[in-house]
DNA sequence: AACCAGGGAAGAT
DNA sequence: ATCTTCCATGGT
């Protein structure tokens, strides 16, 4: 029973399909693409709601309903999800941007690709240690044992254990799970290092994108392909190409018709006309490798 | 059965 | 500073 409902138009171009079928890789997500919704989880001062955000347009005429139950944090949580989703964000004006560059093709193809944030800080950077150097089945399967076996669960809807229950784990108790030693180390270490207050994500998040990486791969398991990630799918900053990402590296070969793999320093090279969009161009990238 | 996977640290030049 | 090796496990 939902006890609200608002109504959202969104400016330009937005194809919240494929967005729920990007959230329907992960089973940790609770969506249906038939009937175009998804319930997300969102953690308000140590309070668990859920907000079921439903398609209502299509991709020329994007148009949403969000809904919950939780009557008191309304504002607060349409806020929360209009970051979430980045619609305030027109997707013409970033098309626009693309036609004038090599990759004009793959926005004409995948037309409103938005950056959709991780639902929090802390669950992006645990899941984007856990998915480093592991293919993607694999990489959901380990972040669902993890999220499964610490987190919690409401109405159907899993919600990511907090850095402070992660941070009293052994490391035994994810090995336990087929973590590596190391990864067990990333996890807990990290986890520990938030839950005594010695990193602050959401101050960390107001930094500049330099100063976020400098901080942030100091601490040990997180590098700068971590580091890229977090600032792109974790805090939805617009200009970010993890140039040593294997994803887009193969797309990039593919894309340019070559038989081997670009590397960083050429990438760098290339993406500096898709800039200040290069994030938008690395959702292309990996859709256009993606099957079906 | 080898090689790869949406890397990173530690050791070796 | 930059290059190489090892870590750890599932997927193809």
């Amino acid at each position: 029973m939902k006890m609200w409902k608002e109504h959202a138009a969104v400016k330009g171009m937005y194809d919240f399909d494929y967005v729920l079928s990007r959230m329907c890789f992960d089973p940790l997500i609770k969506a249906d693409r038939g009937e175009r919704w998804v319930e997300i989880p969102v953690r308000l001062e140590d309070e668990k709601h859920i907000v079921r955000v439903q398609a209502a347009g299509d991709t020329q005429n994007p148009e949403f309903l969000i809904q919950s139950d939780s009557l008191d944090q309304k504002e607060l949580l349409i806020d929360y999800i209009y970051q979430l989703f980045q619609w305030e964000k027109d997707l013409s004006i970033i098309y626009s941007h693309f036609q004038q560059t090599d990759l004009a093709p793959l926005f004409k193809k995948h037309q409103g690709t938005p950056v959709v944030r991780d639902f929090h800080l802390y669950d992006c950077l645990m899941k984007t240690i856990i998915h480093q150097q592991l293919n993607m089945k694999f990489a959901y399967t380990l972040t669902s044992r993890f999220v499964e076996r610490f987190g919690e669960q409401k109405d159907g809807v899993w919600f990511y254990p907090t850095p402070e229950k992660v941070a009293r784990l052994q490391y035994d108790d994810l090995r336990k799970l087929q973590f590596s030693q190391r990864k067990a180390e990333y996890v807990i270490d990290t986890s520990r290092l938030i839950a005594d207050n010695e990193i602050n994500l959401d101050e960390l998040s107001e930094k500049t994108d330099e100063e976020v990486i400098q901080e942030i791969t100091k601490i040990r398991g997180i590098g700068v392909w971590t580091a890229e990630n977090w600032l792109l799918f974790g805090v939805g900053r617009d200009d970010f190409l993890p140039a040593a990402d294997i994803g887009i590296q193969n797309a990039l070969k593919i894309f340019m018709n070559r038989d081997k793999k670009p590397q960083k320093e050429e990438i760098y090279e290339m993406s500096k006309d898709w800039s200040p969009y290069r994030s938008y161009a690395s959702l292309v990238l990996w859709r256009s490798i993606e099957k079906n």
